[in-house]
DNA sequence: CGAGTTTGACCAGCGC
DNA sequence: GCGCTGGTCAAACTCG
């Protein structure tokens, strides 16, 4: 235990408090103390330590004429040691701790040293059972006995701790059960689905089977986020800008795939895309044999970026202006001194912008990890709090990823799936979306707001709120606020890039799941109405 | 010398 | 059409 000049104690970096008086007043009556020196205050010396006054014998406001060091320690709140003349520690825990083997909320450590450790006691209204021995006699007493006083404090204060890591071991082993619990529960839902997509005819084939139905474009053609290969892929061997015909073909098709950017061409003129969306024959080259999304065998490095997607001839039914709009953004906030969050890939800055409305710029990086990866990201701190970095993914990496990436890239790609599941589909694939995620991630204090207004859809991983709601300081009045609550907030704070670990496996889950709402065909004007201003509030 | 960064210029989209 | 803004390019520069 540790002490500051001003006379607080620490124990393992919390406060004790010594608020009962001025620590540094030596002159006060509480501690003028028969048995102990004014001078050496913070020698062994008898003290009670009051860490719950519920259940202590002596009201808070004790009369200062009392011969008693009261203590005040604020370890937690629900924690509270009481050393009393036989040394009564007494540990107040909550109820649901288990490890408990009483049923009692509070549980007293007694341990009785035999001796006597309180200094005289003057007051005649004190239930001193040792008003019978003379002054002498306890400063003999407790002379000898304040050490061994200070050593059972001590040992209170230590059994404290290792109650208090119990309990959080306690919890973590709860929320470890909810979240296998949500997992059997979602998959039995999602097994549940399966059989009941085969019973009706079999659209359970999901994305590898769209781009053979007959043409019907479904939202993935729009904001594909990486399963579905085939509906978004400009074929470079078809005809014009044609979708691929294998949807298992490209090569650089990654088990890990982050939000596709834009599907179909926000063709810049110029750079090689006619107007009505044919890519000419050297942009044909650049692409490569790659799928669009999955990135491209081709070595030009900026081929899927620079130029622009060659847009489908007619099979979008026409609503290619919502198309170009649309490009699936992850947005992750997380509290960082770094300038960038490590997430385990590597990234080039090409760029760096001043944003409106923002004092801090907004660097520009892409994925170096292989050649030709159309994964780029931002990078700008929060104008309201700079300790916050906002990072914005979009793409899908065409290579394989280190398992440090990995963890980001299901974390990006299932935020993604997940805002597309609910922000392009009907209603009811949004709250089906909105379940999932409170089925999947019950415990998260993080926030997954989507945003279906932006130029962009972006969902927005937010690892710096609190659990309440009520007090996100960025809500946005046409955001869906998906709060997911839960993980401890201090682990939402500790580590930004440790974050996607913990949560990404499980929003990769659920957005392979949400995905199969996508797997319906939807008209594309009901993808526009419901994607463009609707916002539902959870 | 190669890789990465900086920074001014350029382009496209959008609103007025 | 014009201006604003976001995004990107690419030459110059820096660094190991």
């Amino acid at each position: 235990m540790d002490s500051d000049p001003i006379g607080r104690f620490f124990l393992h970096n919390k406060p004790i408090v010594l608020n009962s008086f001025p620590a540094e007043d030596t002159n006060h009556p509480k501690w003028k103390l028969s048995n102990m020196d004014p001078s050496k205050p913070s020698s062994s010396h008898l003290f009670q330590v009051n860490l719950n006054s519920c259940s202590n014998n002596y009201a808070p406001n004790s009369p200062p004429s009392r011969h008693h060091i009261r203590t005040e320690m604020n370890f937690f709140s629900d924690k509270n040691i009481i050393i009393d003349d036989n040394v009564v520690a007494s540990a107040s825990v909550p109820d649901n701790d288990h490890h408990r083997s009483t049923t009692s909320p509070t549980l007293k450590y007694e341990v009785n040293t035999g001796l006597n450790l309180l200094t005289t006691n003057t007051s005649s209204d004190q239930p001193m059972g040792d008003a019978e021995i003379s002054p002498a006699e306890k400063r003999t007493k407790n002379e000898g006995s304040s050490e061994i006083a200070m050593n059972c404090f001590q040992l209170a204060a230590l059994e404290t701790e290792l109650e208090s890591v119990k309990r959080e071991n306690q919890k973590l082993r709860d929320m470890l059960d909810r979240v296998n619990a949500d997992y059997n529960a979602l998959h039995m839902h999602f097994m549940d689905l399966m059989q009941h997509q085969k019973v009706f005819g079999g659209k359970l084939e999901l994305d590898k089977k769209q781009g053979e139905n007959g043409g019907v474009l479904v939202p993935r053609q729009f904001m594909d986020l990486g399963l579905a290969t085939n509906v978004d892929s400009d074929e470079p061997s078809s005809s014009s800008g044609g979708r691929s015909q294998d949807g298992s073909g490209s090569p650089g098709n990654n088990n890990i795939e982050v939000a596709s950017k834009e599907i179909i061409g926000t063709s810049k003129k110029g750079k090689g895309v006619n107007d009505d969306g044919v890519v000419h024959e050297q942009e044909k080259k650049e692409y490569g044999g790659g799928n669009e999304i999955e990135g491209s065998s081709s070595g030009h490095a900026y081929a899927d970026d620079k130029i622009p997607r060659p847009i489908p001839p007619k099979n979008n039914n026409g609503d290619q202006a919502e198309a170009t709009m649309r490009k699936a953004r992850v947005s992750v906030r997380a509290r960082s001194e770094a300038p960038m969050i490590s997430d385990g890939c590597q990234w080039r800055k090409y760029g760096q912008k001043m944003a409106k409305g923002n004092p801090c710029p907004r660097g520009y990086y892409r994925c170096t990890m292989a050649a030709g990866c159309p994964v780029r990201k931002q990078v700008q701190r929060c104008a309201e709090d700079r300790t916050v970095l906002v990072t914005t993914y979009e793409g899908n990496h065409n290579h394989p990823l280190p398992p440090a990436a990995m963890a980001m890239a299901q974390t990006t790609s299932s935020a993604a799936r997940m805002l597309l599941s609910g922000s392009m589909s009907s209603p009811d694939s949004l709250m089906n979306s909105n379940f999932l995620t409170r089925a999947i991630l019950p415990c998260s204090s993080s926030l997954a707001t989507i945003s279906a207004s932006a130029p962009f859809p972006t969902v927005t991983l937010d690892l710096t709120q609190t659990p309440n709601p009520l007090q996100l300081p960025f809500r946005h009045p046409t955001q869906l606020q998906i709060p997911l609550q839960g993980l401890p907030q201090n682990l939402a704070n500790s580590s930004a890039s440790l974050m996607p670990q913990i949560f990404g496996q499980a929003l990769y889950n659920q957005s392979k799941f949400s995905g199969l709402q996508m797997s319906h065909d939807v008209d594309p004007s009901q993808i526009a109405s419901s994607s463009q201003q609707e916002s539902f509030a959870i």
